[in-house]
RNA sequence: GGCGCCAUCGUCUAUCGGUUAGGACAUCGCCCUUUCAAGGCGGAAAGACGGGUUCGAUUCCCGUUGGCGCUACCA
């Protein structure tokens, strides 16, 4: 097989994802296996969510795995640009190009129309899906409401009989009536395409072989085949992978385990160990095999017939055992404490600390009791510890569970951003931020006494700072559902401070 | 609710109609050992349920149940 190019395209839209790695490994694997390329595109569409801080983290964390890409937006490559946002021109021609032969059509219909559609749609218990009201207009009709400025967007026509049949690389051929395939937009009212077209276009334009992405996607294949033959394309390979899960089944998610890449580097794993892990989810060891094996062992050996359909559960334990492995067997002492100097960080991270130290010790032994917090996995903590004045148990409660939120939402990590949270949470609670402060110092540095707590959590960064907030709550008892929901409002009545 | 995917030890999985259902992590016991690890040896531990097909089903088919995903002008 030869000409093979596979991508991953990510979404920079928050933390980098162990499930993005997990993905782009197993492309990774394919394309290098065969000879072929693989492509990194940046899939920022969504212009609210996407953010650069969270694209260059996404870079960042996948070349800390030892991924490497042959084409992607920070190196180049013949079929650029590779970020959606600087694509617009393309898909809109694209888009033009199926309203003009009727594949797709503009649609005026209001979000409240919408809504109704569905909820009675639902009621009737029929699929969810566009009822092509604004397929009955005319074309004077729709000129005129596009001259007047109405705000519209443009939809897949999907044919309202017949079946669909995508044929998945591990599943087989998949059915799907076409009456039950939504009209879904292509293009939103602000001109952005979503990512059905976007997704489509690229990766025709890009020569893209083979498709491996999430399980998500399979539902909206079908929609994606018909936008190939509608263009005359000839679509890729899809194979759809399993989904990561939580130890409870459920899709890995942030709020109940840590699913950042950047929060297994800030524990101490090392990469090759999670790419190894990784690598066993995707094709596991024969009998016999030894599980430990590098990034040349696992793509010489992928298969891509072996790839499990069922959803596999992040089992962290396994993960420690190969890491302690790494570290045993595939590190020298000069190694290992060339990772441990490393991984402590850069002289930045360590010139901040010794600043913020120097004036709080009057020992050089004094350093590591005071800043370990940051060199430390999961802090031994007692319910009694968090017991602090001015703060009944429940206030406490209510400040970690509205700080894990609001710090999740926060665009950029850094002390100031914190401490508008923190602050805006002590009013909330109608209380002085210092009081209010108290727990989390607590919570994060394990002690009441420590170096100044925004700055601390800056350099724990934030998925360290999660898990030990959720860790926290934990002791004192994770909030119920109502709870979180009523603390929530509170938040969100009370005064936003500039 | 609708559509789709999935279903072997606690976890990741092997088995491609006939096996004492194999391996790995975790767990338990023993050995080694100044402690703790590591290491060695051993143990416990699985085919969701109900129908078919077949001489024979974990394996093929159907149903039930369960889990998961999608159901957005998010990806």
């Amino acid at each position: 097989m030869s000409g093979v190019r596979t991508r991953v395209a990510p979404s920079p839209t928050g933390d980098p994802h162990v499930g993005t790695a997990y993905v782009a490994l197993v492309n990774y694997c394919f394309a290098k296996k065969h000879g072929g390329e693989f492509i990194l595109r940046i899939e920022d569409t969504d212009a609210a969510r996407s953010t650069a801080e969270s694209e260059r983290l996404i870079l960042d964390a996948l070349r800390w795995c030892g991924i490497a890409w042959d084409e992607g937006p920070d190196v180049g490559g013949p079929h650029g640009p590779y970020r959606q946002s600087e694509r617009s021109e393309i898909y809109r021609r694209y888009a033009d190009e199926l309203v003009s032969r009727g594949q797709a059509f503009r649609c005026f219909c209001s979000e409240a129309r919408l809504h109704e559609m569905r909820a009675a749609q639902r009621a009737a218990a029929e699929p969810s899906r566009y009822d092509g009201l604004c397929l009955t207009l005319s074309p004077g009709d729709v000129q005129r409401r596009i001259s007047a400025g109405e705000p519209h967007v443009i939809r897949l026509r999907v044919p309202n009989e017949g079946l669909c049949v995508v044929s998945d690389l591990r599943r087989g051929d998949v059915e799907f009536e076409y009456r039950s395939v939504d009209m879904q937009v292509l293009v939103k009212s602000d001109g952005m395409p979503t990512y059905h077209l976007a997704n489509v276009v690229d990766d025709h334009l890009m020569r893209i072989t083979h498709v491996f992405r999430g399980e998500e996607w399979l539902s909206s294949a079908p929609k994606h085949l018909l936008l190939y033959s509608y263009f005359g394309w000839e679509p890729p390979k899809l194979l759809h992978l399993p989904l990561l899960r939580n130890p409870d089944k459920s899709k890995l998610s942030k709020r109940k385990n840590p699913t950042g890449i950047l929060f297994y580097r800030a524990l101490g794993y090392l990469p090759e160990a999670l790419i190894n892990f990784l690598a066993l989810l995707a094709n596991a060891a024969r009998d016999g095999e030894d599980e430990l094996m590098d990034l040349h062992a696992i793509v010489r050996r992928f298969e891509v017939e072996q790839v499990p359909v069922g959803g596999p559960i992040f089992d962290v334990p396994k993960l420690d055992w190969l890491n302690a492995r790494y570290i045993r067997e595939r590190l020298t002492p000069e190694a290992l404490m060339d990772r441990v100097a490393r991984w402590a960080g850069g002289p930045e991270r360590l010139n901040r600390l010794a600043e913020i130290s120097a004036p709080r010790i009057e020992r050089l032994s004094d350093l590591a009791p005071l800043v370990g917090f940051l060199f430390s996995g999961r802090l031994a903590l007692m319910r009694d510890d968090l017991r602090v004045a001015k703060l009944e148990e429940v206030e406490v409660r209510q400040a970690f569970a509205l700080a894990i939120r609001e710090l999740d939402a926060l665009p950029v990590w850094d002390a100031a951003g914190i401490e508008t949270v923190i602050k805006r949470i002590a009013e909330a609670l109608g209380k002085k931020a210092r009081d209010a402060a108290r727990p989390f110092y607590v919570a994060i540095t394990g002690s009441a006494t420590s170096i100044p707590l925004f700055d601390s959590m800056e350099l724990l960064g934030r998925d360290l700072v999660r898990e030990r907030l959720r860790n926290a709550l934990a002791l004192l008892g994770t909030p119920s559902k109502r709870e979180q929901e009523v603390w929530e409002s509170l938040l969100a009545s009370a005064q936003v401070p500039a």
